[in-house]
Parts: C-alpha cells; sequence; structure tokens
DNA sequence: CCTACCGATCGGTAGG
DNA sequence: CCTACCGATCGGTAGG
C-alpha cells in the first residue's frame, strides 16, 4: 500500500481496512507506522549490504564483480518487489534510521564506483564518466520492480542476460 | 518542497512559512494545494509531448531519433529540475488529471518503442527486448534530476554526449 | 482484537 | 494578506 499511495498518503485506517481489523488492533502487531517503513527498508540495506560485500571479497576480474552485482541487484527486485519500491522516494520519510539508511547507501555506491575504475583499468572499459555511469545504472536498476511487476512473465535468466547485456554492452550493433 | 518531502507530507503551512505568508493568503495566489502539483506536472506532460512530436516527424533515421530524444529529455531535466523530480512517484496524487498524464505517458512511451523497432529494423540496433530497452534508457532519464542537482558543475554538452553513449552504446571496451 | 476516544494537524473558508 | 476558525482526518492510547 506504501507503493501504490505513498507512506504518507497511506494511513493506518486503510491498512486496517485490508488486513480485515479495527485500526486500533494493529497496534498488537507493529509498535507504529514508522516501523513497517523501518523493516522493509531496513531489511533491503542488509541485503544490498550482503551482496557488494559477497561481491568484494570475491576473486574474480572487476568487470565480472559488476555483473555479480546486477544480477544480485535483479534477484533482491524479484524477491522483495513491493519493499524495492519504497527505495527511490519513501526513505525520505524515516525517522531514526534515515541516516543509517543513507550511509549503507553511500557505501554501496562508493563501493560500486572503486569496482568500475578498476575495471577501467583493467581495460575491461572505456574510458568512462565514473559517476554518471554509475547513476545511470544504479537508476535503472533501482527503478527494475516497476517493469517487473507490469511483466513477471519474462524468464529470469533471460532477464539477466538481457539487462546485464543492455548495462554493459549497449545495444547499438 | 514537494521533491523533499513528498506531496502529501508538505503542508500548506509549510509552504506559507517558506513563502513568508500566512497559510490563509496562500489562496490568493492558488486555488488549491492539488493545483500546484498539476501544473507543473502538466507542463512537463507538454514539454515531452512536444519533443517526441518534434522528433517523430523529422526526416532522419530512427537510430538518430533516439540521440534527439535523449537530448531533449536531458534539457528538460536541467531546465526544470525540481518539476521532473515529481515525474517518477508524485503523480499518483494527481486527481482530475491523472488519467490525462498516464494517457500521455503511454504515448510517450509507446512512440518510442516503435523508434526502437525502426532501428532494430534499419539494423542499427542489435536485436533486443524492446520493452525492456525502453524501461531500461527511460527509468535512467527519468533519474536525472537527482543527479544532476548533485552534480551541476558538469558541462551539458559533454553530459549529452557521455549519457548517449552509455545508454546507446554502453560502457565496454 | 474491540469500543471509545485523545490531541494534533490537515486543507481550506469567511470576512474583513 | 491577515485573524479566526471549520469539519475532517490523522497516528496512537486507554481500558477492557
Amino acid at each position: 500500500m506504501f507503493r501504490k499511495r505513498g507512506y504518507t498518503a497511506t494511513t493506518m485506517r486503510d491498512i486496517a481496512r485490508e488486513v480485515g481489523m479495527e485500526p486500533a488492533s494493529l497496534y498488537n502487531h507493529i509498535r507504529s507506522k514508522q516501523d513497517i517503513l523501518e523493516s522493509a527498508l531496513m531489511h533491503l540495506a542488509n541485503l544490498y549490504n550482503d551482496s557488494i560485500q559477497n561481491t568484494i571479497k570475491q576473486n574474480i576480474p572487476p568487470i565480472k564483480k559488476l555483473e555479480q552485482l546486477i544480477i544480485d541487484q535483479i534477484d533482491i527486485t524479484i524477491n522483495n518487489v513491493d519493499a524495492v519500491s519504497l527505495v527511490p522516494s519513501e526513505w525520505v520519510h524515516l525517522e531514526q534510521f534515515k541516516g543509517k539508511f543513507i550511509d549503507r547507501r553511500n557505501e554501496y555506491e562508493s563501493s560500486f564506483k572503486l569496482i568500475l575504475k578498476q575495471a577501467v583499468k583493467d581495460n575491461d572499459l572505456r574510458s568512462l564518466d565514473i559517476e554518471l555511469t554509475t547513476f545511470s545504472i544504479l537508476s535503472t536498476l533501482r527503478y527494475l520492480h516497476s517493469w517487473y511487476s507490469r511483466n513477471k512473465e519474462m524468464d529470469i535468466e533471460n532477464l539477466k542476460n538481457e539487462l546485464s547485456k543492455n548495462l554493459l554492452e549497449g545495444i547499438k550493433n
């Protein structure tokens, strides 16, 4: 519901109606509205963190690490479509955990940039604008949830192949 | 303010404080909170519409049309950073104009896909998944506002070159 | 998990 | 552009 209407616009009464309870009864299951947002977003932050940590310590060339990160993000998106949809904009409504969430995202992006730089140094990637390329790849992945929820019939292996090809090799002949 | 806090979370009292008025006085300048969102988003819808209409009727190869659309989107983003930031998620809070806004977006996407298909047929683009590629390119462009607002020092011509290169030719050597 | 209800805050209006 | 204020609705609590 946060996904469709946004965190602020979704009321506890909306949620109660959806699960078939009176609004007051919700508080036997959760501590607050904020709590729901926190648990969804911090769970994701952990998944992204696991992915980057695991990838960094693998003994493979940077370009392969890049592919690994793209594939991990596709898996995370597919397995958490609703939660992932909150990442682009609803994280601004985090309260206590906002700083922690931003830190985690910055760590992820820094590691991503480092891998990009190494891949350029290895001559596997062309000389490119690191900042712009990081943004370009990550923003496509950040939005994948919206595409996937409209195209769930696509084979996942095919999706992984096509999307990493698009992001790394481009679309020109 | 809609951009930073979201439409719902931004109150008329917030806006009044920002412009140095009492909340009630705002209504001498606008009809409603909804009105502000509408005018920002429908103005953008018109800009995107102009871009696609102008591009379609030009007598240039599809691959060039694609480049033209990318460059137009970069220009629109740079000239309307705040308004563009509402496109990814805040449009859901449109009321009367929501349907019209969605229609416009669908028209844009349909035209974009058609151009992609023609470019594939011309052998300028490799055989690719039209839906996935449309999503991939447009989601990067849809998010450009957030990158640009953090990197305003970048030369605009350079940005156009680098980004269209990334999106069309990829990043591999 | 419910009924009953709270203080706070919302978008907006009346009237000057 | 202000003071004063409205009905509606919000997240959440008390008490059972």
